[in-house]
DNA sequence: CTATGTGTTCATCATTCCCGAACGGCGGGT
DNA sequence: ACCCGCCGTTCGGGAATGATGAACACATAG
């Protein structure tokens, strides 16, 4: 798990930890909490009590949830980002052309995270939304990315988070791998054919920097049906790259 | 500022405080961040290698920033409620009718919380977006919440968070803001004429469920050339009053 | 009226974090 | 080139501080 800090603040390690299983387990108490992170009733109690002090933690008859002041922290931090605000117009429109599902994905720390999320009228209903975090290998997007990331990046990120096998066309080997970015780096798009989701497919291209750096990558999904042919190989790829270049441009001019 | 915890811990509130000047200070280094929190280098730098080894934020050449794992807690924040989704598309249509900027408000320890906010065609640029705080009392969406708190919880309020003037007519006085209060619950609608932002007015009605204690307010808010007369004071509330039912209804049968 | 489940309080002790001071690298004056 | 100032980073010792189990108050159920 890569290099440890020298003098990690413990008591940081175990707030979150709390958060995030409140995150899991909403409605949570006490002692719930204390049992699943084997923690003294009594420690998960007063960082609880410090957390809802913070505003950060409500507490409803006795049992806690996430305070709204993440949405604070959770906002800003999509905004922060100008490409948020450029991408959200043209994913618009390519939502209203295609009427399928548009998503804009970055990477941090060797994940992909759905930053932006716009649905067309026809557009499948997948669970994930704003925030969620996915693995990159098996996702258009995030294969989309990594084509662009420098190859000891990815074997870096290879090795931190593995190769799961979410479908049987999940790509799990590593070689196989890099042959297909390289591929999506000829063609500039990625595909997924139900590699993350059963019969999910999707096409994404990246949106990169002046230096050819991945900052993002945009995609339209949609069902295997509807996903294929001239429309999946040619025309959803030319909207995309078209809508990832004015995107590009408008980012480099801010 | 009411009573303090019993074991307060420490290291959650420097966490926070350290979190929350980052959000400020985006792109802020150890130093800038210690000068701002009178706290040792060494010791926020600790911090932060902690948050970032825990992914809570990324370093970027020697600066630093919120990470998008917040996003997740923030978006989960936001989703846990059904009042999000149930309100959104009701929201939409007013938006679509109204051509003006609509808003959902909740209350969180005394303060109001942007949830969700739809944008007509016309529609003013407010600062604020989703996870946005503000005072209860000068807005119309707060006096809406206000006026069905108990009297006691409104004057707990007050006591926290004082009466502030953002405008020359906010309301100041205790008094005359439980006056008003009562009138809204009369009327069934609150108005906010440029108390919190100069030249700007709003119509909002509280979403209330069915003991009658409020969870949200929803409102539309537009320049004052546009809010006035008829319109103000009678065809918004009508709009508002039926989608707040609407909601209302949705959300007792869930 | 016990029995088990909460959330909460409290005092103890040693762990854990606080913090000053020193290090090393970078960049910009002069 | 030099030095100075500024930055992020490292280190270690001492003491404040959070961890902890046991006991308490309260509810709910058998």
């Amino acid at each position: 798990m890569g290099k440890r800090a020298n003098n990690p603040v413990k008591s940081v390690v175990t707030t979150f930890d709390i958060l995030q299983t409140l995150r899991r387990l909403d409605g949570a108490g006490v002692t719930e909490l204390s049992n699943e992170l084997d923690l003294p009733k009594s420690s998960v109690y007063n960082y609880l009590s410090t957390l809802e002090q913070e505003e950060y933690v409500v507490k409803e008859d006795g049992t806690y949830h996430l305070g709204l002041r993440f949405l604070d922290l959770g906002r800003y931090v999509r905004e922060r980002d100008d490409l948020y605000e450029t991408a959200r117009p043209e994913m618009e429109s390519i939502a209203e052309e295609t009427d399928e599902l548009v998503n804009l994905l970055v990477e941090e720390h060797g994940q992909g995270v759905y930053v932006c999320r716009v649905r067309g009228d026809q557009a499948v209903n997948v669970a994930a939304g704003t925030g969620h975090r996915v693995a990159l290998h098996n996702t258009g997007l995030g294969k989309a990315i990594l084509a662009y990331l420098p190859e000891n990046r990815v074997d870096e990120i290879i090795d931190n988070h593995g190769m799961s096998a979410d479908t049987e066309h999940s790509i799990t080997d590593r070689g196989e791998l890099k042959d297909e970015l390289a591929e999506i780096r000829d063609r500039g798009v990625a595909f997924d054919r139900e590699e993350r989701i059963g019969g999910l497919c999707c096409a994404a291209v990246p949106i990169l920097d002046l230096e050819d750096r991945p900052i993002g990558a945009l995609s339209v999904a949609g069902p295997t049906s509807r996903m294929k042919g001239e429309r999946l190989e040619s025309d959803l790829p030319e909207l995309l790259k078209s809508a990832a270049n004015v995107i590009e441009l408008n980012l480099t001019y801010s």
